[in-house]
DNA sequence: GCATTGCTTCGTATAAATACGAAGTGATCT
DNA sequence: AGATCACTTCGTATTTATACGAAGCAATGC
């Protein structure tokens, strides 16, 4: 009598619906593929469950009892409760989900920008909802977070001696020794190297390409890590230093910036795309990878 | 990968919620009384549905993914879901619902309607959602209808010749035969049956009590099978017949009826409430016929 | 009166779900 | 390095669900 509606089998209901639609036990054999056998044995199940007769049956007809009534409007709202969770579930399957933390290098080229911007609009393309933040440092900064998993992603020129880390070639960036309109050296012909190795240099701390750089400053009284304060330096006349050239360039064309033996003193560093090797990216960042590199090729 | 959504184990769900409450598989065990390996195969099982992975486990820790939340959040919403419906069922199991068409005969005395409308009045207290609705007829009319299922229950005086009908004893009425003033019986001291089989009287077909009428009209001019008729003809003082006491008993106060022999003249008619024997009653029909008995014990 | 229809009940076969424990993996802690 | 933890995988046992068909029953139709 109690009914012992604990488990709720979802089966039976549907059995029940067919039945009620069919018109009866033998009539929604066909329907269901089963016996009435089986469908009688089912709808009793059910019965027994609820506690209460859903329909009366018989060759006097098929007829719902009034509660078999409301069982089934009940069990269609319910049906369609059960539809919008997999309408839920099922669209969420090839759906990108959570948050991405991703870094950027500080000083990018304009033209980077324009790509990182492309990748980003080409991933918000896709079928996603994905949260993400950007981070603008130093690489070094940008390694330390990577590496401590608050960024799923960073672009910048790295050690690559993280053997945690995961990189990807995106871009060449091309350095120069530069000198401001006030230093000794801005308005001499030529510049030898003895010339140079007597300069006061600008250090940058933490940086990974400091042995690769041609030039190794003597002395030092100047340190800073950001291009912008490097940049703040040399404009000073006081101090020679390393620049990308995307950023002196439009200071060379107003002539408060030179070049120091651009040949010699030159080169390039390269710009990569930095993962956590260990841990597994989700599918929302692998897209993200993907697209940042389909932007850069 | 494509997601056979199809048949939507609530068990799986239902084990999910509670992993992710106890915060680990290990974790749930207790909870949910099962071994953990046991709880990892249906969790696999789980997400091979969905298409997609609920949780990230390991020695790590215990955490949902992205698309984990959702379902979790999805999953709640569906099991609110379920939980109205099983209060719907639940709720239903013990209310009385449908519809009672019940049947009245027609000039009932004030206190016997007063007896039915405790008896509606006992029934609307009850845990029930029921139309009902009432029809005033004459009996023979009340049994017909009853016999075609229009009538659930009827309350009335009946042949008791239905063997297809059911019928229990619910009150008696007195019926006494009597004149208008303007009937030359009305003032005669002395009236004796020589006399009574002369009157013309008012004849009322189809109504199961006439063999049992002590007196029988000899002659009649008037037909009237509702009691509202017979009283007008009886009124007229052109003809004797029989009306219910209750009926008669205003008008014999105002001087405007009298009874003749009363003592041999007069007879009692056993209202009963009648119901189809074939079609078993429903619950509704149960109580109420239940109220009804008790309203006339 | 007898066949037919629509359902119920019973016994039983078979498929599926559900469980356990042992062995294995891989990350983390000591 | 080794122990530990949390989970996975595998093989297997046991229970449960689901099905069928035969027999039975009550109502209906001819």
């Amino acid at each position: 009598m109690l009914s012992q509606l604990r488990d709720l089998d979802l089966q039976l209901l549907r059995l029940f619906v067919t039945v009620v639609e069919s018109g009866g036990f033998s009539a929604a054999q066909g329907e269901l593929g089963i016996g009435q056998s089986t469908i009688s044995t089912q709808m009793a199940k059910l019965e027994t469950r609820l506690g209460f007769r859903l329909c009366e049956r018989g060759k006097a007809g098929f007829r719902l009892t009034p509660k078999g009534e409301q069982v089934l409007a009940a069990t269609r709202k319910l049906f369609g409760a059960i539809e919008t969770f997999k309408g839920e579930a099922q669209g969420m399957a090839d759906k990108l989900l959570g948050e991405l933390h991703i870094g950027l290098s500080e000083a990018l080229a304009d033209e980077v920008l324009e790509q990182v911007a492309a990748a980003i609009g080409r991933f918000r393309r896709r079928n996603q909802a994905v949260q993400i933040e950007l981070l603008s440092a130093v690489p070094a900064e940008l390694e330390r977070r990577l590496l401590q998993g608050q960024l799923q992603l960073a672009i910048g020129y790295f050690s690559g001696a993280q053997t945690a880390l995961d990189y990807q070639r995106l871009f060449v960036e091309q350095q120069h020794l530069y000198c401001g309109r006030g230093h000794p050296l801005f308005s001499q012909e030529q510049v030898d190297a003895m010339e140079l190795a007597h300069c006061d240099g600008v250090l940058h701390p933490y940086r990974f390409f400091d042995n690769d750089e041609p030039w190794q400053a003597g002395s030092s009284s100047a340190r800073c890590e950001q291009v912008e304060g490097t940049l703040a330096f040399i404009l000073s006349g006081a101090h020679i230093g390393y620049l990308p050239e995307h950023i002196a360039t439009p200071w060379v064309a107003r002539g408060q910036l030179r070049a120091l033996q651009p040949e010699q003193q030159g080169f390039s560093v390269e710009f990569r795309l930095a993962q956590h090797r260990g841990r597994q990216p989700s599918e929302a960042q692998q897209a993200l990878v993907e697209d940042l590199l389909a932007a850069f090729a």
